[in-house]
DNA sequence: ATTAGGG
DNA sequence: CCCTAAT
């Protein structure tokens, strides 16, 4: 029997929804979807070690989950009686609670509460005092600031610089929301009369600017090569016992069951694989196309996919350091799958340039040769989308060598005459940075996965080397995993604009589904990143946002005063104006914080919290988990009670 | 719609 | 940040 809520509070109204229930620990957890794998029997050789190949992955991959203590008992009968401790759970806390309320009530406490009697605001507080008990001090001037959560690097429109500048600046300037268009000004620096020291190594190639850069790229596109080859010689050794199309299918499958150790839909799964060859499912999960997951390091463990009728698309890999032409009608076209391009000339004072794209680093994509040319289109613009929301930074190049000292002025680092402005470009970079040696050149290259042999086993155990792959994937049989992929690339014409049909032509043929060879920068510029009709279709992900320290802040201390449980009510508090973030995100970023606070901080990356902060998340965590923990009891005590009796 | 927890 | 189950 469930007790109505209202009974407690009379007829006002109170919501008891905002005291925490009892933890889902309490409530039964649902063993995932396991029998599906286990009722999936293998009917023939190549099955059985595909099969056999998912199970380890499995076994690998779940062999730290833990049990709850709490796991797995009474939640029936606490349905029916949760509702009726809520009454007596917080009684005995009014005392401390009276502290609390009259010492800093909440502005949702206040105001959706105001007309309620004492106690039922007493009652709808969190029951212990963990603020006292954490030795709480206000802060001043953390919370709702606006401008603080606003994401200026998103939203910021023009992307015009004035001002000092550095070349950090520089970088810094660019959304990519844009990247096809982006028209910079920087003022240029006072030293004009080439006085200016270099940084040594800075700059320095010869005056043959662009020789010493084409010749430093062919170095490396040879070693590519080389790396390629040794994958394409092992990939032949695969064809030999290459599964028949329908198993490719079944491992596909396979794949997909593993990943998350979730099992999708098998028969959704399958009627995609007959349509639209699995791209749809497989996109729209964005399992195919996430190297990592920066939240969990994850790495695509997709070891036995070797399926022959994948397309394997990729441009070359990292940096663009696409040569700066005077001409902005120079457009060179591209083995890559986009191109860059930048026109550049300077007047009066200010260094003004515009760049007509950017090519994008690595990207793999693999798509089945049923698959449509729309649904490639998809693919591709759902892998760059990914790519971009994962982060990626921009690089700057003088004479083809990186700049790396961002506080340099751009006459130190040599863009202070026109000659030099020549010599400016600018790269895409992955934000985790991976791939050391710079891809570029005007041959087709097929990037090799770093050192595969070290990937992808141990995600868990080697995050910060994982993690740093940041979209291809981390097999060779990714790379090989058709012959054709060289050969694509290879023949790749670089102009090729009649795959710009939108036709849904199924070609049987793989070459025709050539790498868009030339995404134009209006193509590119076209791509809407924020437009919604195909987004919803594509199902984007979020773009990533990290938190600020101010938003920590925040959220620490909402937390600490609102306890783990009630993250809406946390939003609603701190971060009522920010938008992006939702109690989701909320208590996400505080499941991480947890876990920050409780790792060495040689292992903690990304924007570093201040220990301070760290210390108060370890401290509310603690508190509020022990708290947690006392209602359990409660609850378990009452259920056994009341429960057997009912 | 919220919350908890796993990926 | 995503997804799902359970409320």
């Amino acid at each position: 029997m469930v007790v109505k809520r209202r009974l407690y509070c009379g007829s006002n109204g109170f919501d008891f929804s905002s005291i925490p229930r009892a933890p889902r620990s309490t409530r039964r957890k649902v063993s995932s979807t396991k029998n599906d794998d286990d009722s999936d029997i293998p009917i023939n050789a190549i099955d059985l070690l595909a099969s056999l190949a998912g199970k380890l992955l499995e076994e690998s991959e779940s062999s730290s989950t833990s049990t709850n203590a709490f796991e797995g008992d009474t939640q029936h009968h606490l349905v029916g009686n949760i509702k009726q401790e809520h009454a007596e759970d917080v009684k005995p806390c009014k005392s401390d609670l009276g502290n609390l309320a009259s010492k800093s009530p909440t502005p949702s406490d206040v105001t959706s509460e105001t007309s309620l009697e004492n106690d039922c605001i007493l009652e709808q507080a969190p029951v212990p005092d963990c603020k006292r008990a954490l030795g709480l001090k206000p802060l001043v001037g953390c919370g709702n600031k606006k401008e603080d959560f606003d994401g200026i690097t998103e939203e910021t429109g023009g992307n015009i610089v004035k001002g000092e500048a550095t070349v950090g600046s520089i970088a810094d300037t660019f959304s990519l929301k844009d990247s096809s268009q982006l028209h910079v000004q920087f003022p240029e620096s006072l030293h004009l009369d080439g006085d200016v020291k270099t940084p040594p190594g800075m700059i320095g190639v010869s005056n043959g600017s662009l020789e010493g850069y084409r010749n430093l790229s062919k170095l490396v596109c040879r070693d590519d090569d080389e790396n390629y080859c040794k994958y394409y010689r092992s990939s032949e050794k695969c064809k030999s016992y290459r599964p028949l199309t329908r198993v490719g299918h079944r491992i596909m499958k396979k794949s997909m069951v593993t990943k998350y150790g979730r099992a999708v839909p098998r028969s959704k799964c399958f009627e995609d694989t007959r349509t639209d060859g699995c791209v749809k499912s497989l996109y729209r999960k964005r399992k195919l196309c996430r190297g990592y997951s920066p939240w969990k390091h994850e790495t695509v463990h997709r070891k036995r996919r070797l399926s022959d009728k994948g397309l394997v698309v990729n441009s070359d890999g990292g940096l663009s350091c696409e040569s700066v032409t005077n001409s902005p009608e120079r457009r060179e076209s591209e083995n890559g799958v986009f191109s860059s391009a930048m026109g550049l000339h300077s007047t009066d004072s200010r260094v003004k340039f515009s760049i007509k794209s950017l090519r994008i680093p690595e990207l793999f994509i693999e798509v089945p040769e049923t698959a449509t040319v729309g649904s490639l289109k998809r693919t591709v613009m759902e892998a760059v989308t990914a790519l971009l929301g994962d982060g990626i930074r921009i690089g700057v190049l003088v004479q083809g060598k990186k700049v790396r000292d961002d506080n340099n002025t751009l006459s130190q680092t040599g863009l202070s005459s026109r000659e030099n402005l020549g010599n400016l470009g600018f790269t895409l970079e992955p934000a985790l940075e991976k791939l050391h040696a710079p891809l570029c050149s005007e041959d087709p290259i097929v990037s090799t996965p770093t050192d595969s042999t070290n990937l992808s086993e141990r995600s868990s155990a080697s995050p910060a080397l994982d993690s740093r792959i940041p979209f291809h994937l981390q097999e060779a049989d990714h790379v090989i995993s058709s012959g054709i992929c060289v050969e694509n690339n290879q023949e790749l014409v670089p102009y090729q604009s009649d795959v710009s049909a939108d036709e849904q032509q199924p070609s049987s043929d793989s070459r025709a589904l050539v790498p868009v060879s030339a995404l134009e920068p209006e193509a590119l510029a076209a791509v809407p990143l924020n437009e919604k009709p195909k987004r919803a279709e594509l199902s984007q992900r979020r773009a990533r946002r990290p938190f600020s320290v101010t938003e920590v802040e925040a959220l620490v201390q909402a937390v600490e005063e609102l306890g783990t449980g009630r993250w809406r009510d946390v939003k609603l508090r701190s971060f009522d104006n920010a938008s992006h973030r939702t109690y989701v995100d909320l208590k996400d970023k505080w499941k991480t914080l947890v876990h920050t606070a409780s790792i060495s901080p040689q292992q903690r990356r990304g924007e570093p919290v201040p220990q301070e902060l760290l210390d108060r998340v370890l401290a509310a965590h603690r508190c509020w988990s022990q708290h947690q923990l006392k209602q359990n009891g409660k609850h378990q005590a009452a259920a056994i009670m009341v429960g057997p009796s009912m």
